[in-house]
DNA sequence: TGCCCCACGC
DNA sequence: GACGTACGTGGGGCAA
């Protein structure tokens, strides 16, 4: 049999998962993010790899043979944190319970034991695998050994052989060491050269080759001040590049013989994965979990079959838990499987035949006086409805409770509500129907036990998700907004929105004849070669590799064609701004006409978007089925797709009304910054004002180029960028993007004080709240690594902004709604698009709800500063500018 | 089927 | 000084 070795790097896996995971715990008390990211990490490697021999290497911990050369190294390393520390023993059991052997030897590193058993692998031609963060191990890579080292995340990994590392850094394997010689290392206190970088390390390694050949010509460095450094570091170089060398021949008494691997017992592996509440990798455990399953005992449910049923008579009561289980994922227009119950009389099971024949039923899911609990109010209610059934006194939804609990939560699976808040172990509808072509129909007592246990989820988590939305101040939210909202989203998405599809066609053959014109034209311009214009890495090979224009920016997998490098090579060569223009127009082709036209409701000639309402870390929405909120706006070219969005009838208009600057506005209110409430009060254009401050000039002195700059940094404050991010946006470098926020906080400064004092906040409660009390937990906020922590102090900072707008307008969503019914007008509201709302108006009806809308919209919560209002209307949503 | 790149909105 | 850098959804290409 063909072997392999899989070698890996313990601490360092182990530090990769502790700082890339959430701090996860058991209910012990144990934290155990680190086991569970080096636990994926390992069945992944089990997976792909299926490797022969296996060894996870340790440090000893102790002093090293390298503190012996150089008494500081590893001097200023921080310590360990206690949280990873104390899950360094959990990982020995873990590699026990997976009968992997691990070693680790006194006097050396982890690295040095991987070194040596690569080198003796190598020599024997056994192909050997890597798996670190720590790219000094590259320098291992032989044609036999290759590194996986962990990118972001934990269960990535790139993947690195000779050729790779010289595609990358343009170096040989034992050129690492000269790499780490020449710029040291902060976190093991390898000094290196002051001043030396990795630009200029590699620079001086193209040139040279090693840091030896580097001093045996010194003269030939470019650049005085450079040269005086190397020659003044001469001897640190030299130490630097000794301590960054592995050892392959420390005295490791492990042989390759002795980490042979056949492989692990689940037995084993599985009491300590229920130990740690790895749910999810005991899932993946596979059949194991379905004996543990079938070891639930069957719940008693009564199966209600016919209308006259009595059991109808207990089963109807308030409060009751309902279940109402659709064909498929998609539940506008899906056919109805089944009804569960649960209340205090005991489980239901109502086939959906019976049920929507039964007219005591329908009468009491109409009924606003008995309390439905249910899971996806909107879902539920919404799917009824396309039935003509009526559903009324929806008093709870867990899955609104549990995104309010917790927005960041990747999922709020019933199962998950269950086993959190009910202790309740349920399954999943995946593990019952299957999914994708190995979906199949259970049988009818299958589908009675399943959708009775979702029903008894629901029903028995109730009190606990009540408890601990009052508990974190979340019930308002929870009862007067987003259950309320829920009923309006799904009106909205009932009532749908009218499009012009002979409108759209046109476009798209307009669109085809011109697409048609550009390929051409580009296969022409690309030299006759005819190619896959949609496929970056064609295209990359056709501009970069045949055209040979220089290349700005690589990604991942290759050249990176994206938009903002083809502007900058479009003065280069003809073809790339057809190029350009090619993908303006395919995009608005495929997604928006192709797209939109699939999702035109044959009977109703609308589209029905769905509104998710339990997605966003910040409180907005989301849409999608067609996704509604990203309708092109900024082009002319594709804001004409709009003018296929018209009113369902000829007397009517679409009026569609925006919050100015509402974020800004929030910031103000937040901030109290005297500045920037008195712009606001005054009703001055923000962004020129913010122009005049941070440039110091006065008004008519604000050039488009300042004003378009001033833009940018406020939009960069409202959505929490880097000053990265910013120099990506205005094609500036980091340096003065970091200026520019510098300047803007100078000028104001009582937004700095508030961003401050935001992060110190979230800090220490670990969370950060909007004006209504919505909650986001920010973990990683007093992470060690200084990426998560700038990530989630950007989150801190800009999460109650973002958040209260979603705030803010949904609250004026719920009032609007409540006007409308009472003043018994006919508008619908159609669409939000986080800062705007879109109504269909009865012409008739226009005036009134031209002053209403606004008024109530303006006046939904009281800032600091006046909230406005822009309003437009037209014939179609293009002419609603 | 799942991932990557790219692009649209706020 | 490096790190990898707002949030969403969706389409096409490509490898498995």
């Amino acid at each position: 049999m063909l072997k392999k070795l899989v070698l890996i790097d313990g601490n360092s896996i182990a530090n990769r998962a502790f700082y890339a995971l959430p701090l996860l715990n058991n209910d012990q008390g144990m934290y155990t993010n680190a086991v569970y990211g080096f636990t994926t990490m390992l069945l992944k490697l089990l997976e792909e790899e299926q490797p022969t021999h296996m060894l996870v290497a340790f440090d000893a911990g102790k002093e090293t043979f390298r503190h012996q050369e150089y008494k500081e190294y590893k001097g200023k390393r921080q310590k360990t944190p206690s949280e990873l520390r104390e899950q360094i023993p959990l990982i020995r059991r873990l590699l026990d319970a997976f009968s992997i052997p691990h070693y680790e030897l006194d006097n050396y590193e982890a690295d040095d034991i991987i070194g040596t058993l690569a080198q003796a692998a190598d020599q024997k031609g056994i192909p050997t695998r890597i798996v670190t963060g720590d790219k000094d191990l590259l320098q291992l890579i032989t044609d036999h050994v290759h590194v996986m080292l962990t990118r972001k995340g934990i269960s990535e990994v790139e993947y690195y052989d000779q050729q790779k590392l010289e595609e990358k850094y343009g170096l040989k394997p034992w050129q690492i060491i000269d790499m780490k010689g020449l710029m040291g290392d902060s976190s093991d206190n390898i000094p290196g050269v002051p001043g030396v970088g990795e630009k200029t390390a590699l620079k001086l390694l193209h040139q040279f080759g090693s840091i030896e050949q580097i001093y045996g010509n010194l003269d030939e460095v470019s650049g005085n001040k450079l040269k005086e450094k190397l020659a003044q570091y001469k001897d640190q170089a030299l130490l630097s590049k000794e301590l960054a060398t592995i050892e392959k021949e420390a005295p490791v008494t492990v042989t390759l013989d002795d980490i042979a691997y056949s492989g692990f017992d689940k037995q084993q592996v599985i009491p300590l994965f229920k130990e740690l509440q790895f749910q999810s990798l005991l899932e993946r455990l596979g059949e194991d979990e379905d004996k543990t399953e079938a070891a639930q005992p069957a719940l008693n449910v009564t199966s209600i079959t016919s209308t006259d049923d009595q059991a109808f008579d207990r089963a109807l009561t308030s409060p009751s838990a309902l279940i109402v289980e659709l064909e498929g994922e998609r539940y506008h227009q899906a056919a109805l499987k089944a009804f569960a119950l649960c209340n205090e009389n005991g489980l239901f099971f109502i086939d959906a035949k019976t049920a929507c024949q039964t007219s005591t039923f329908r009468e009491w899911l109409a009924d606003e006086k008995q309390q439905k609990w249910v899971y996806g109010a909107k879902r539920t209610r919404v799917a009824l409805k396309w039935h003509g059934i009526t559903l009324n006194g929806i008093a709870f939804d867990s899955f609104l409770a549990s995104y309010l609990l917790n927005p960041t939560e990747a999922a709020h699976s019933l199962k998950d509500i269950a086993r959190k808040y009910a202790n309740l172990s349920i399954k999943d509808d995946e593990e019952v129907y299957g999914k994708g072509a190995k979906r199949k129909e259970p049988d009818q007592k299958t589908l009675a036990q399943h959708l009775a246990s979702k029903a008894k989820a629901v029903y028995d988590s109730y009190h606990a998700l009540k408890e601990e939305l009052d508990k974190h101040h979340l019930l308002s939210l929870f009862e007067d907004l987003e259950l309320p909202l829920s009923h309006i989203l799904g009106d909205m998405e009932l009532h749908g929105i009218k499009v012009d599809q002979g409108r759209l066609k046109k476009m798209g053959e307009d669109l085809k004849e011109r697409i048609e014109t550009l390929t051409k034209e580009i296969y022409e311009l690309a030299g006759g070669v005819e190619f896959n214009i949609n496929s970056p890495k064609q295209l990359g090979e056709i501009l970069f590799d045949k055209l040979g224009l220089p290349v700005i920016k690589k990604t991942k997998t290759g050249y990176s064609t994206s938009a903002d490098v083809l502007e900058k090579l479009a003065p280069q060569h003809e073809i790339v701004s057809k190029i350009l223009d090619y993908r303006q127009l395919v995009k608005l082709q495929t997604t928006y006409i192709e797209g939109l036209l699939k999702e035109i409701n044959e009977q109703t000639g609308k589209v029905h978007t769905t509104f998710q309402q339990t997605i966003t870390a910040t409180g907005r929405l989301s849409s999608t089925d067609p996704n509604l909120q990203n309708i092109p706006i900024r082009l002319e070219e594709g804001r004409k797709i709009r003018q296929a969005f018209v009113p369902s009838r000829e007397d009517q208009v679409i009026l569609a009304a925006d919050y100015s600057q509402i974020e800004l506005r929030i910031l103000a209110h937040l901030s109290q910054d005297q500045g920037l409430v008195e712009a606001f009060r005054q009703g001055e254009d923000i962004h020129t004002k913010t122009a005049m401050d941070v440039f110091h000039v006065k008004r008519d002195e604000v050039t488009p180029l300042m004003r378009r700059q001033a833009k940018a940094v406020n939009f960069g404050i409202i959505y929490g960028i880097s000053d990265y991010g910013l120099s990506q946006n205005l094609n500036i470098s980091r340096k003065e993007a970091k200026a520019f926020i510098e300047r803007y906080f100078a000028s104001y400064p009582g937004v700095k004080a508030y961003m401050d004092q935001i992060v110190k906040k979230a800090r220490e409660d670990g969370y950060v709240t909007t004006l209504l009390h919505r909650r986001r937990y920010i973990p990683e906020i007093n992470s060690c690594n200084f990426n998560l922590r700038s990530f989630a102090e950007r989150t801190a900072m800009n999460t109650p902004i973002q958040g209260t707008a979603a705030d803010i307008i949904k609250k004026a969503m719920v009032e609007i709604a409540e006007r409308l019914k009472e003043e018994q007008l006919s508008s619908k509201l159609l669409l939000q698009v986080h800062d705007e709302l879109v109504f269909e108006v009865p012409k008739s009806e226009l005036e009134t709800m031209m002053e209403l809308v606004p008024q109530v919209m303006e006046s939904t919560i009281t800032l600091a500063v006046p909230l406005k209002v822009d309003l437009a209307y037209g014939p179609t949503w293009y002419d609603a500018k």
